[in-house]
DNA sequence: GTAGTTGCAAATCATTTGCCCGGTC
DNA sequence: GACCGGGCAAATGATTTGCAACTAC
């Protein structure tokens, strides 16, 4: 079982405030990808003290200890995931907006074959794949 | 030879003015993939009397044709490229930016398989791998 | 004690929109 | 000539930041 965010934060020496404890629970409880303003809510409503400005600057100190990981979808928001999991993709119901991660090795292994073909070493990589739910009609 | 924006945009009954005439221009001479401030730029060059507002506009209205398609790196900025191109993905470079096309027919085969496998079909995908340019070391 | 954090409000950045004028079909 | 498109500036929405008060280590 892998550490929890807060673990992960005080491994990186980061100082872990009041505000900031709650809001590395909210993400380790968050099983889909809340935008920051979510966060916020999902936080203020264990402290109503903790300001949309923290949430902010907590997502992204978090990002730049390599905590968290930044997504964004197609509705110009935000979203951040633990980084760190085993690596994974997304393909996002366009009628829904719903969120499904899945993991392929062909295709990681393939995205890897590309890039060094084309000289490059991956550092990263996003996969995000838009589609409806076949129905069977 | 594919038709050039312009055309398309005729064939789409567009109303073609002086600006949104050297807007598809500009875009038909961009061979990178230019942020819509930096589209503006462009075109104010030719007609210092184009609005960023009307390129914005422009945009918008020829992604709504399908005549564009609208692709987010991960600086914040919108950017454009001629859709109905033979598909493809994109390798950035993170040291310089850089944006590198690619296609290969496996993985588009792949993403197929695996949307199918979870139960969807696919209305579009998007691939962007980032990595660091392989030295000799 | 002190440097790192927070809240609040004001500032930015990218993008959109209202309004009224001008040009295209 | 009707209607769509354009310029300008103000509005919006997401995110960032200045500053003074606060708190974890």
């Amino acid at each position: 079982m892998p550490d929890t965010i807060l673990d992960r934060c005080k491994q990186n020496g980061l100082r872990m405030t009041g505000q900031r404890k709650i809001i590395a629970q909210v993400l380790d409880l968050a099983k889909d990808h809340p935008a920051v303003e979510e966060l916020h809510a999902r936080a203020h409503a264990q402290d109503s003290k903790i300001s949309l400005a923290t949430v902010y600057r907590t997502v992204k100190t978090l990002e730049a200890c390599g905590i968290l990981e930044k997504v964004e979808f197609r509705d110009g928001r935000a979203r951040y995931e633990a980084a760190g999991r085993a690596h994974h993709d997304h393909l996002i119901d366009v009628d829904t907006g719903k969120v499904i991660e899945f993991v392929d090795p062909e295709i990681e292994a393939l995205q890897d074959k590309i890039a060094t073909k084309l000289g490059y070493r991956l550092t990263g990589h996003r996969l995000e794949l838009f589609g409806v739910k076949i129905t069977s009609e």
